[in-house]
DNA sequence: TCGTTGATGTGATCACTGCTCACATCAATC
DNA sequence: GATTGATGTGAGCAGTGATCACATCAACGA
């Protein structure tokens, strides 16, 4: 097992990224360290350059695998709902969907935003794709609010579709940052706490149009 | 300007905190070095250490200035609410406050969330923080809702509460993240989005019980 | 007045990191 | 079967967090 078959790996890049990922879901987005990834793929500190620039291009290349995930799941998670559920079901899956993919995996989440910081370029990646998937599910619950009822709504799509991703993302952020005490992390509390809130947002948008304050 | 008189510094702690502050601004919140900053406070690199423990100990340090800050804008910002606003006011004017600290204190905000992650203790103590500014505002805004006017809402008190700690904090994770487009990102505009996040909870909160799918 | 002491700062040093470079290995191509 | 280009190696660079014996000095007690 000396040098004769072994000396070129075959699949070093997948193996990095692996490697990777097992690395940042132990110490942390960035406190993993190019020369354990080597390492841990059988490899010379210096292999991972030929196929990384340096530190970040694989991080990238990690966020890409885990922004891959998150797609199929939020996708898989609308197409279930789509079959039997109505729009504002959908609407729900998809905010859980994403919120979930934040509790099972909290190293992915984090490094696919964690990498974005800085980096104006994948920024707008990033945005762009949640902006795609926001439109989607506020396109799914306006289409739960009975169009041509007469009645004056108070919000815009575009309100909805916003409050709707900053909610999904800030409740995201608070379980990975530990904002939620441990009685509600569960699947089900989980999905009770994202449940609650993207009903929230649905009355707050299918409510007719009403004075907060109104006059006595 | 040898040795005699500046051998020992007299206030290197809050010299190197304020270091800290500086630089992390400049590079991010892990970004920066120990050395940079005793260098920065015209110090030996080993110097820091009779200070703080170890990096992890001085970001401790530069997040205790950063959450300080955070208290006296929000109180700030309530007490000048309360003085002839509604208590709807105070309650956005609070959420405005918290969201407008990540805008304007990006650095701040980081180094407060940032030092949190992976430690329970320090994670609690901003928990409970979180806890307390946003059940404050709950309350603020359950007097917006007129007691005892018969009518049933759709949620309860700590439902609003929560659903507002996670909008604020997602509004203001969104803007340091870069989600946000330029476009957005002034003073006014994000005084706008907030007043809107804050608004579509306000409605959800105070709109007596509906079903989100009314039968025909 | 002066010696002692304890807090604070110094410089050398350690193990580790990201990254580079000259060189080694080997599969594919002509 | 020689050449070549992609891939892996090992030594080495500068910078990092952290530690340790030692230097400095202000305050205190004799």
């Amino acid at each position: 097992m000396a040098s004769k078959s072994n000396y070129h790996h075959g699949d070093l890049r997948n193996a990095l990224i692996e490697a990777a990922l097992r690395l940042i879901e132990e110490r942390g987005a960035h406190d993993f360290s190019m020369r354990e990834a080597a390492k841990e793929a059988g490899v010379a500190a210096s292999a991972p350059y030929r196929h990384f620039a340096d530190k970040t291009a694989l991080m990238v290349a990690v966020a890409e695998v885990a922004l891959g995930e998150l797609r199929a799941r939020m996708q898989g998670a609308m197409e279930d709902a789509s079959v039997e559920g109505s729009p504002l079901e959908q609407y729900r899956a998809a905010g859980i969907a994403y919120v979930m993919f934040a509790y099972e995996r909290p190293a992915h989440f984090r490094v696919l935003h964690d990498t974005t910081y800085g980096d104006p370029e994948r920024s707008e990646v990033l945005a762009r794709y949640h902006h795609e998937n926001t439109e989607d599910i506020a396109r799914r619950l306006q289409e739960a609010s009975p169009s041509g009822d007469g009645i004056e709504r108070e919000f815009s799509r575009e309100a909805v579709e916003f409050a709707t991703s900053t909610l999904m993302y800030g409740l995201a952020r608070r379980i990975i940052d530990g904002h939620i005490p441990e009685t509600s992390l569960t699947r089900e509390g989980i999905e009770a706490l994202a449940t609650q809130l993207t009903e929230i947002i649905a009355v707050g948008f299918l409510s007719p149009r009403i004075r907060a304050n109104p006059p006595e």
